[in-house]
RNA sequence: UGCCGCAUAGCUCAGUCGGUAGAGCAGCUGACUGUUAAUCAGCGGGUCCUAGGUUCGAGUCCUAGUGCGGCAGCCA
């Protein structure tokens, strides 16, 4: 056994009457009087092989092995389908069972399982025709980020997973620490590993600054973890973010490589997983595949955030929240904006100061900064990125107003005295882009075992 | 974390007015000339989430807890 062999994807562009071998994981095997016949799946692509068993070709009691979860090898003959929903099959001449599995006990059932349901069973989901494919896209979309980037003469960086800075103001944070938190001793950072308060990542950007006024371009995708407790379909407490960020760099180029980006990673999802988006079309979002080709095809809308409240004000919908300029928009208003009004995805900016991070440039209205928001139908948020405050004294003041300390930045204060330069970037959150991509609906069932408070099993 | 809803067979669910447990699918046994969510017949399968309470009697009503979901918030 070697990985230069033939996979269930390689066998469905051979050609009949050759001599193959198929590997993979039983889904449903159906007998008949004379002939058996076995969905087989690698995971090597959406279709499952339908493998031919005549009487006799397999004594009977090998044949009662191989039932729905059973992991085997068949040999046999590759051979056109009179069948009318594959194009070959496989007459199986002999099989060799690796694995049974016990019908009565196995959970995964070819009909009829809820999401909930497959989330206690995320060891097992991958083998079901939905979570494969999730995870194909996975990859392919992973694959694609990194391609983006390479062609562009990105350089991919990895800033720090633990962290002793708190204060990225991100949202909440993991500690770490290899004291026992429960043996009920005082607390003393001075004498923990790192000497002081560690915690895990919120953020890469404030190290990525760094990365960029050096080698220009460069973008991290890497875990993020925030412990925020938030107990939604799109909130993980561990996730998986792209953060590129870019010297020389307006918001107007940064929401161009934004909307490139995105384009750029559906349109190769689009092309390379055809058959598992073909699915969740099917089955899991009716207008998926017209959505995406849409929003490959059309450029995204552009409104600043006062362009965005006067067109709420004059929807005429009763809204729960109410808008005004300085609200920060909520859930409600997001999707009317991008759902209702414009039908594709929609990029906002230059936010009222005092809804966004201090780190976010601040426009000479006085009252704005340079911040954007890129809002997608059905899911919301899918990124969130700024052109940095550049200048020292801009950037102090502001450290300043907001009550933040410091001395916790001079390092990223340097930046600004030492050959500072304008820059832009932006966080794209990609459990997120999986959602809108496969249109699954909770963000638990985008990655293979999901992290959420009370929940990390596996 | 707040509001709302749900929790019954392996899975998906029904269970009327409070009177002692049901279906479909899955599984098992058999039948069937190539099926493809195969079909047909038969069989087995229950801590009705947990703990209290009301009642002659609770799957059903009340209280608390736990888990899950939806919406909201936090954001990516």
């Amino acid at each position: 056994m070697d990985y230069r062999r033939s996979y269930l994807r390689d066998l469905f562009a051979a050609a009949p009457g050759a001599e193959v071998e198929a590997y993979g994981w039983v889904k449903t095997r159906r007998d008949s009087k004379n002939v058996s016949f076995v969905q087989l799946n690698d995971g090597s692509c959406f279709n499952d092989l339908q493998v031919v068993v005549p009487e006799g070709a397999i004594d009977e009691s090998t044949l009662k092995r191989i039932t729905t979860g059973a992991c085997v090898r068949f040999t046999g003959t590759l051979v056109e389908s009179p069948g009318g929903k594959q194009a070959v099959e496989l007459q199986a001449k002999g099989v060799e069972v690796f694995g049974e599995a016990d019908p009565a006990t196995y959970p995964l059932q070819k009909k009829g399982a809820t999401m909930e349901f497959l989330r206690e069973i995320a060891h097992l989901r991958p083998r079901g025709n939905t979570f494969g494919a999730v995870f194909r896209v996975r990859a392919q979309a992973a694959f694609a980020i990194h391609e983006f980037f390479h062609r562009r003469g990105f350089h991919y960086i990895h800033p720090p997973i633990i962290t002793a800075s708190d204060a990225e103001g991100a949202g909440a944070m993991f500690h770490v620490t290899t004291h026992d938190p429960y043996a009920g001793k005082p607390a003393d950072p001075a004498a923990d590993f790192f000497g002081k308060p560690a915690f895990l990542t919120v953020s890469g950007q404030l190290e990525a600054e760094t990365l960029a006024l050096a080698l220009t371009n460069v973008y991290s995708f890497g875990p993020t973890f925030r412990a925020e407790n938030s107990n939604s379909a799109r909130h993980l407490a561990e996730f998986w973010m792209v953060e590129p960020e870019q010297a020389f760099c307006s918001l107007e180029g940064n929401m161009n490589l934004a909307e490139e980006f995105l384009k750029e990673v559906i349109g190769a999802v689009l092309d390379r997983c055809a058959g598992d988006l073909e699915f969740f079309n099917q089955r899991i979002e009716p207008e998926l595949l017209s959505t995406l080709s849409h929003v490959v095809n059309s450029p995204f809308e552009r409104l600043t955030y006062t362009e965005a409240i006067k067109l709420l004000e004059a929807s005429g919908e009763a809204f729960e929240f109410p808008v005004f300029w300085g609200a920060d928009l909520q859930s409600e208003h997001e999707r009317w904006l991008t759902e209702k009004k414009v039908g594709r995805p929609v990029i906002l900016t230059d936010y009222p100061k005092e809804i966004k991070a201090f780190y976010m440039r601040q426009n000479e209205d006085g009252k704005t900064v340079r911040a954007m928001d890129v809002l997608a139908p059905r899911i919301g948020e899918i990124i969130g990125g700024s052109q940095r405050e550049e200048r020292l004294d801009h950037l102090e003041a502001r450290i300043t107003e907001m009550g933040l300390p410091m001395e916790a930045y001079w390092w990223y204060l340097d930046l600004r005295r030492f050959g500072s330069a304008p820059h832009a970037g932006f966080g794209l959150g990609f459990e997120r882009l999986l959602m809108y991509v496969t249109g699954m609906k909770n963000i638990r069932d985008v990655i293979p075992y999901h992290r959420t408070p009370g929940s990390a099993e596996f």
